[in-house]
DNA sequence: GCATTACCCTGAAAGC
DNA sequence: TGCTTTCAGGGTAATG
């Protein structure tokens, strides 16, 4: 499941693989993803090369000179493959970009809940996938100065808070029940109980989370593999999420698992309150 | 306007 | 063994 480390780690590798190439041809499914794939973007996308490689939130996007925009989202088992042509595409292969030196990416997604797009737009927050996200949990403005006030304003749990890329753009389930441990606050606590102590002790924690993620090449269940088709190994160093059952690293007491909206929340009852 | 719920999808795991 | 059911979750539309 990419969420930002997944999703930047990505970022990292095609920078050093794509950028720079120009693209010859383009095949699709047909099938749609979150969103059907407009008819026209394998024809906008057709000749254009590759400028640039960025990250906002959990998508993707690649400049493409002449201007455009391509943005793309992994959804929830998407991945992007990179390799010389000719590989067979698979049965949950959306879209294969054909470069001119014989190289190509491949767009796997067996959920099909991700999405590609393409906007000739003149900046990255013309579009409105872009332009709805909130505050990078990276950036210089994260801290707890900004974020305390909208937690006052908030009656919800924090955990959905923190999924809301409205208000935080790149972090998911993993990272938002890693973060909440850290920080050693239930999951289920009330945005405007929080004091601004202990939100800036969890802004610290996202921070500490995603970087550290970063650095292991991000979290590989099922899903994730980088453009070369390698897992991340951050797994390795998960203290709570999937880890219902078993023993919290601090204090020996079961990881407890609850839900909250449709997603499940691992936390140490004994360590967060 | 805000919070919550349902839905999209399919592979894996569990249950029978 | 093989079939059926349940679960997982990111984003968003619908509902309360």
């Amino acid at each position: 499941m990419p969420e930002m480390p997944e999703v930047e780690t990505l970022a990292r590798k095609l920078r050093k693989t794509v950028v720079g190439k120009r693209v010859k041809e383009v095949f699709l499914s047909g099938l749609p993803l979150r969103k059907p794939i407009s008819k026209s973007f394998a024809s906008k996308l057709q000749g254009r090369t590759i400028h640039k490689i960025s990250r906002r939130g959990k998508y993707l996007l690649a400049e493409m000179n002449p201007k455009a925009y391509w943005l793309i989202h992994l959804g929830m088992s998407g991945r992007i493959l990179y390799h010389l042509q000719g590989n067979a595409a698979t049965k949950h292969t959306h879209a294969i970009i054909r470069f001119s030196d014989a190289t190509e990416l491949e767009y796997r997604d067996h959920r099909r809940f991700g999405l590609l797009a393409l906007y000739e737009v003149l900046r990255p927050g013309m579009i409105p996938e872009i332009r709805s996200l909130g505050m990078d949990p990276l950036g210089a403005g994260f801290n707890g100065k900004w974020l305390w006030p909208l937690l006052q304003k908030s009656q919800q749990d924090i955990k959905s808070f923190l999924l809301d890329q409205r208000k935080i753009a790149g972090i998911g389930n993993i990272y938002a029940c890693e973060s909440l441990f850290f920080a050693q606050i239930h999951p289920a606590r009330r945005c405007f109980t929080m004091s601004p102590e202990e939100t800036a002790h969890l802004v610290g924690a996202i921070r500490k989370v995603l970087k550290a993620a970063i650095r292991h090449n991000g979290t590989s269940f099922s899903d994730f593999l980088d453009s070369d088709g390698k897992p991340g190994n951050n797994q390795d160093y998960l203290m709570v999420f999937q880890r219902e059952g078993e023993k919290c690293y601090r204090c020996r007491g079961p990881i407890q698992r609850m839900r909250q909206g449709n997603r499940s929340s691992f936390y140490c009852a004994a360590c967060q309150d």
